[in-house]
This record gives structure tokens, sequence and C-alpha cells, in this order.
DNA sequence: GATTGACTTAAAGTTAACTTTAACTTTTAT
DNA sequence: ATAAAAGTTAAAGTTAACTTTAAGTCAATC
């Protein structure tokens, strides 16, 4: 254990990455983070989980579940702080899951926009405005937004 | 009763919305929707609830609640199909909020890809590379992709 | 040494958004 | 009339992502 400066406590974690303890272990009964154990049978985790740990919660806010997180970190080193290499195969797969996003919140907005803007030269073919319900033979569901 | 084609059963209903018949029993419950009875104390839904329920479908898509939804749903009348000027209320909130997640989600994304193209230049300031950590005052968790 | 704060664990609890179950009634089709 | 399908309800179950609890040990400080 070289340096302690490179091992903080989980209490330190959790503050220095803003998460509980809690869900540090959560996280690490998952298998997502990991730590070495001192006498006391406390926890210390490396410096390069904070990192680990940040990316964690980017993924979380693009939606990923813990369990496609931890496939995904899969192809990180676990205890060394990760290369350029390593971070470009990880995130070209999450960019490509945000243009997505983005791409289907934004036909969304623009959908909604081109409704309320009478944007719609036919109340026949304006589903959102169609009021008897005329185009059922569409499919179930509220296709006109998302398509 | 007037026009049974302005009614349906919950199973036509949940058909037709692309939903389990579970789910409007349970939207019933919170509040989100209402239905008549006939005799055998079956639902008939009318058929305003086909939009109000595609609302719903559209608002959950942004990562509303169903207290939320149930919140803003308050704006639409429950008993007719909503006009231009109902609809037009609801989402002029709903497209702040859809602005707001684009943003959120574009800014990300380039974050995401200006660290990736050496679009950095320094490796003290960009915290992303910055394997010691230096950056440690900056707050907890991953500020540097969100900022 | 004593006290307080930080840590440990396993297991139970919370939350939201449903789904399933069990036991029944009603409706539809033959 | 009968059988199958569709409907009813209340309550329990599921899932993911945690948090809290209960009961203890370890570490730091005085």
């Amino acid at each position: 254990m070289t340096g302690s400066s490179n091992y903080m406590t989980i209490g330190e974690t959790a503050k220095r990455c803003g998460v509980a303890t809690s869900a540090l272990r959560f996280y690490e009964q998952k298998g997502l983070i990991h730590s070495a154990r001192v006498s006391g049978n406390h926890r210390r985790y490396h410096r390069s989980m904070i990192r680990r740990i940040a990316v964690i919660q980017v993924a979380q806010s693009l939606g990923l579940s813990l369990a496609e997180i931890n496939d995904a970190l899969g192809s990180l080193p676990d205890q060394r702080t990760p290369t350029k290499k390593d971070w470009e195969r990880l995130s070209a797969d999450w960019r490509d899951r945000l243009d997505q996003r983005i791409n289907i919140l934004t036909k969304l907005r623009d959908n909604l926009s081109g409704c309320i803007g009478c944007g719609c030269l036919s109340l026949r073919r304006c589903k959102l405005y169609n009021p008897d319900d005329i185009a059922a033979e569409s499919g179930a569901g509220p296709r006109f937004l998302f398509d």
C-alpha cells in the first residue's frame, strides 16, 4: 500500500464523488468498483476509482442500467487510470447512444411545435387534431409524435 | 351512453393505445384517466381517453413521473377531446423541458467529443486526462462533463 | 483507558411503475 | 344451456437502485 494519498477511505471517496457510502458498497457488491482492505477490514479505494465512479455517473445520466454499465466497464482497466485509448473505446458507444437520444427528443419537440403552430395542412392528416380518431389504423399508441 | 362507438371496453382501449389493461386500471386508480360503468360493472372508456393516454405516454417519455403527469393533466378537460388551446397550454411547459434535456445531452456529447479529439490544450486543465486528480477542488462528482 | 466517530455486515426497507394472482362475475358465442 | 372469453377486485409480487437498520468492530482523539 505505497503512498497513502493514493488510497482513500469510503467516506473520503463518497464525499469526493458526491455519492453515498451505501451506494459505493452497493456498486462494489455489483462488481462495478473495487477496493483494497486494511487490517481492520476497512475499505481503501484507489484514486482511479474516482474516475471510474464518474464514468458510472455519466452512464447513468444516459439512462444505462447498472448491469449495462458493468458490461461497458468490462473494457476499462480496474486498477489503473484509464488511458486515452481506453476512454475512446468506451465513449464511442456512448456517443452513439447520446446521438440517438438527442434525435428522438428533437423529433418529439419538433412534432410538438409543428402541431401547435398550425404547421399542419390537413385536419384529417393531423392526428393530434383528429378528434374522431379516424387514423385508428396507424397502430397502437401515440405514433404521430414518435414517428 | 349515446353511441356505443364512443365508448370502448378496457381491452379495446388497451389494444388501441398499446398498453396493458392492468396499466389502465392502475392509471385510473391514480386518477390519470376515467371511465364510465355499465350494468355489469365493466368499464367503458370514452374515445377521448385515447388521446389522454397518448399524452401520458409522451410525458413519460420526457421522464415525468405519474404524479407530475397527473398535475399537468389537471389543466386538460376530462370528458371531451382537448381543444387546441388546451394542448398549447400543456405542451408549452413540456417543450421547455425537452429543450433543457436536449441541451444537457448535447453538452454532454460535445464534452465527450472535445476530450477525445485532442480538443484540450492542457493536460492540467483537462480534468479527464488529469490522472493525479489535481482538480479536486472543483467539487464532487464528474463536474467536467456536465458544466 | 474511555469516548466518539468511522467503519463493517446482512438483511430489511423504500420507491415508482407497474404486473400477477386468486377468486370471482359478466358477457359472448355456440 | 354451456363453455369460453372478457371482465371485476384487493392484495401480493416484481424490478432496479438504492437506503436504512441493527449489531457489531476499528480508528482517532482526549
